[in-house]
DNA sequence: ACGTCAAGTTTTGTATACAATAACAGCCTT
DNA sequence: AAGGCTGTTATTGTATACAAAACTTGACGT
């Protein structure tokens, strides 16, 4: 065990928060949270502090933490800077890729359709995270990809949202392959323009799923 | 006072990191930090953890906290991103830019100017931040913002090097006027290019300027 | 009755004490 | 003499104890 008590807290809670667990606004109280753990308030707030660096959690001095869940605004921002940032990815990846990579995402690719065809939803979901890990490798730029990730991670619950919607899957997967062809001509515009389409739209598709749950509700 | 100790030192720590007082890969001892900060190891443990997640220093458990200066290979990924970035705020602010904004870029600017016949290298400098924080904001994405102040609060020690370069500062006036002329002209592609390229340049001036000062050394 | 103020309680922030693990040094064995 | 083992020390990680600030509740005055 060579992490300590209060990092696995901290991607215990870090989990908790991205799925959703805790309302947004909710008071994370040391005491409690210490005794569910099992542990006492030291290396507790030691994971409060680190998730509110991430952005988590929001601590407010001498009043607490509170939970900080992305509100529509925000992730539709947090969705357009993604898009962006894969386009750069892509970009830059249509002058760098190698051929394996190139052979790596067909693999992907064939993988997911595999999935699609098995009507296999979780398999899909896992080999479409690996097609965006190899363009975001495939950039060059190893700090473009830590942070395509770290972005990528925070938005996976939202992501994943939108893949339930019908026929999305199958149009995910022709984009892919858009995308793919484009690397392949080392055309960085288009492939450029098509990842940022292709994120994007699940941006959108994401918002609007929203906005049927809320009208819904009332 | 609405902060607390820990946050005060987290900063200090932070501002001391990124003014290169630490060498690379130089252990932060808790007791001995503690002792300078005149406080117990408990808020400065939370101050280290803080600036672990940022990446400012790394934790290795049981070991130490070691502080992480990044090498010449980051320094250049990470100014690619920054261009990338900006490039991004850039593309969209064209079409989202206010008028009382570019009234803004145009007198930040016009201090520029005068801080640059002044031989102010300070207060070039500082306009100059201003000139980009504009840029951030008129993007239209708070997240953005962020993102991209959160990137260039961490190459500040690096750009503010390479300013100090002859006729550097002569030149970056002139491409900032370039660039609030895209914005007004609502040429996105141009306004971005533009932008990549001016911050594009900076990277590249403090790579030639490290090697220089590298090879001088041996 | 309502607002204000004060004592009490809860909760956060900090200090200290304790535990566990890794670096270190000296000794023993081969 | 060299390498490994063991006891010691130093340092990190965690628990508990204490201090300070904010929220709560109730009484008092207007």
């Amino acid at each position: 065990m060579g992490q300590k008590r209060s990092d696995a807290i901290a991607d215990t809670l870090e989990g908790l928060i991205l799925d959703g667990s805790f309302e947004d606004g909710q008071r994370l109280d040391e005491v409690q949270l210490a005794e569910r753990f099992e542990v006492s308030r030291t290396p507790l707030r030691e994971a409060l502090q680190r998730l509110a660096v991430s952005g988590l959690v929001e601590q407010i001095p001498r009043r607490g933490v509170f939970v900080r869940q992305p509100g529509p605004v925000e992730l539709v921002e947090m969705f357009e800077v993604m898009a962006e940032l894969e386009a750069v990815c892509a970009r830059l990846a249509a002058e760098r890729i190698t051929d394996e990579a190139l052979e790596e995402m067909r693999r992907a690719n064939a993988s997911c359709r595999k999935a699609l065809e098995a009507q296999n939803t979780d398999g899909y979901y896992r080999e479409n995270e690996g097609f965006h890990a190899i363009l975001y490798r495939q950039s060059g730029n190893s700090f473009l990809e830590q942070e395509c990730r770290r972005l990528h991670r925070r938005l996976t619950p939202f992501r994943r949202l939108q893949l339930r919607l019908r026929g999305r899957i199958r149009q995910s997967m022709a984009e892919h392959e858009a995308i793919v062809d484009a690397l392949e001509h080392s055309d960085a515009t288009l492939a450029a323009d098509r990842v940022r389409a292709h994120v994007s739209v699940q941006g959108e598709k994401f918002f609007h799923l929203m906005r049927s749950l809320k009208t819904a509700a009332e």
